[in-house]
RNA sequence: GUCCCCUUCGUCUAGUGGUUAGGACACCGGGUUUUCAUCCCGGCAACGGGAGUUCAAUUCUCCCAGGGGAUGCCA
């Protein structure tokens, strides 16, 4: 049987670390084996759901590159993918589990708030395990499941507000074979009692919804996060009172900040908008977070997405949790920098520099072409794209010209370096930029006459025409600039060492 | 509290019943160099603890500890 797995993120936030490398491994997956990815819009918390959070998945997987065969937007065989439309599915389903007898109706009120200010205050301490007592030990005490179940559809129909409820068997055993993580058991006892299956408002819970919709989709294997497995053998019993055979089940290892607890915002950056505004590169992420507690080759450590589709397998995954470090992201990240080819690189940070104001948002063919010719400075250099701007201002904008402690190199006073920056001037005068060796030739010797070490000799230069003591390689920048602009730029910083000089 | 999961360098990981326990990032040295980077070379650094099984355990079993997760009419 073709495997069909999905990606079933609930529209309530952004796209965010963790849930793209859920999608990731489930797209690797279905990639792997040649079978079908799905994407299904869990809406059904109506509340919090947001179309502005619907936009931001389809942005971000535009943007990652990794797509779904079937889903909202594409469609497929098993559609609706939008939970919201499928409204009327559920309740029919939950109604059968009540009629078969493994669900039931509840008329309790919904007074979480003030249960949870009870547990807060601690003031009910002794009640709240009183009433935990009589459900076993915890949740939600059972008070409905042994009303008569005629008289509790009587008063259902009548329009009294109403959840459904699941029965979980008061003893027994409920458990699954985890892919990875091997056989995993409950006592029935220790099973969150009687979850709601169908809210008060007609909208179902993530539990019902979810089952219902894996069997009906034909999903054969569900890869989640680690989290989820407590929520497992409810969805067992549901499957097993439905008659349905279940989906396999692959718990993954979850993602952690560097404090090891679930990553979450206050670890720094963690929806994808946030990684793509900061200038890192797709590829870049996608690459790191496959490798986020699973491996491929030993020894490899670049792997493009086809790469990761073919070498994915399940075995590979590791059961322990991994640390989200920034810092290897960001060393991926430079690799995959120094991979672009110089038009790719340029077209890459071309929308940072127009947010920095350097080039206009349209870049004209003056601006295309310099970018161009950018690009090659910088690549060593960057390591994310939106560190272009800084290092590539000089060659958009007139730099301010610097201060005067700026233009000197060490241990050089103000007449030293109006000497070395003239006699820079001097040679580059003489020589072409664009022709970086002779160029380098010619200011070696013409600085060793001088007494100058190179880079004492470059250095005013450097600051004169970059504004800043680090630059990518002078020469180049020169020929890129433009040898007037720079010998202008330079003659203004040596108006100024002179005068500081004949200042006391 | 209860239930569940996890445990190899700081981090991500490879790995085997007998290995100098390998790689990558980070870090520390050194080299190349025109500043900064890149690049190259070298170094640092781990099998959580305790019992077993075994000639031999990082590897298999059990216990413990530590960490994490769940315990919603959120997903």
């Amino acid at each position: 049987m073709k495997a069909r797995v999905r990606y079933a993120p609930s529209p309530t936030g952004l796209q965010h670390i963790g849930s793209v490398r859920t999608a990731l491994f489930n797209y690797l997956f279905a990639r792997s084996v040649g079978g079908t990815f799905i994407l299904r819009l869990e809406d059904t918390d109506r509340t919090r759901s947001q179309d502005i959070y619907v936009k931001n998945l389809y942005d971000t997987f535009r943007w990652l590159g990794f797509y779904w065969d079937e889903g909202p937007d594409v469609g497929g065989p098993v559609g609706p993918y939008t939970q919201s439309e499928r409204f009327a599915l559920y309740r029919e389903h939950a109604e059968r589990l009540v009629d078969m007898g493994k669900a039931y109706y509840c008329f309790c009120s919904d007074d979480k708030s003030a249960a949870k200010d009870a547990e807060k205050s601690g003031q009910d301490q002794a009640e709240q395990e009183g009433d935990a007592q009589a459900s076993g030990g915890f949740g939600y005490p059972r008070t409905c499941r042994g009303l008569d179940p005629a008289e509790a559809k009587r008063r259902a129909a009548s329009g009294e507000p109403h959840v459904i409820r699941l029965k979980i068997p008061l003893d027994g055993v409920t458990g699954f074979d985890d892919i990875l993580l091997g056989r995993i058991e409950w006592k029935n006892a220790d099973v969150n009692p009687d979850p709601v299956l169908l809210k008060s408002d007609g909208f179902p819970t993530y539990h019902l919804a979810n089952v219902v919709d894996d069997h009906l989709m034909g999903i054969t294997h569900v890869m989640r996060a680690q989290e989820w497995i407590p929520s497992a053998p409810l969805h067992m019993i549901m499957y097993e009172a439905f008659g349905w055979e279940p989906p396999r089940l692959c718990h993954l290892p979850m993602v952690l900040g560097d404090d090891g607890h679930k990553l979450s915002k206050r670890h720094g950056a963690t929806a994808v908008d946030e990684f793509r505004r900061r200038g890192y590169l797709e590829a870049a992420l996608i690459n790191y977070v496959a490798m986020l507690g699973c491996s491929y080759e030993d020894g490899r450590d670049l792997y493009s997405l086809e790469d990761l589709a073919r070498l994915f397998s399940m075995d590979h995954i590791n059961k322990a949790p991994a640390v989200f470090d920034y810092v290897k992201l960001e060393w991926f990240n430079g690799q995959y920098i120094r991979m672009l080819s110089d038009e790719e690189l340029a077209a890459r940070i071309t929308p940072f520099m127009a947010e920095a104001g350097l080039v206009s948002a349209k870049p004209s063919a003056l601006e295309v072409a310099r970018l161009l010719a950018a690009a090659p400075l910088v690549k060593e250099r960057l390591k994310y794209l939106s560190d272009a701007p800084e290092a590539l201002r000089f060659l958009f904008a007139e730099p301010a010209v610097p201060p005067v402690e700026e233009l000197l190199p060490k241990k050089m006073d103000a007449a030293g370096a109006a000497r070395a920056l003239g006699l820079a001037m001097e040679l580059l005068e003489a020589n072409d930029p664009a022709d970086h060796d002779a160029c380098e030739a010619a200011f070696r010797s013409g600085g060793a006459e001088a007494g100058l070490k190179l880079g004492d000799l470059l250095m005013p230069l450097r600051v004169a025409v970059t504004g800043t003591k680090v630059s990518p390689p002078l020469f180049q920048s020169i020929a890129v600039l433009g040898k007037a602009t720079a010998i202008q730029r330079a003659g203004k910083a040596l108006a100024a060492l002179k005068a500081a000089n004949e200042r006391p």
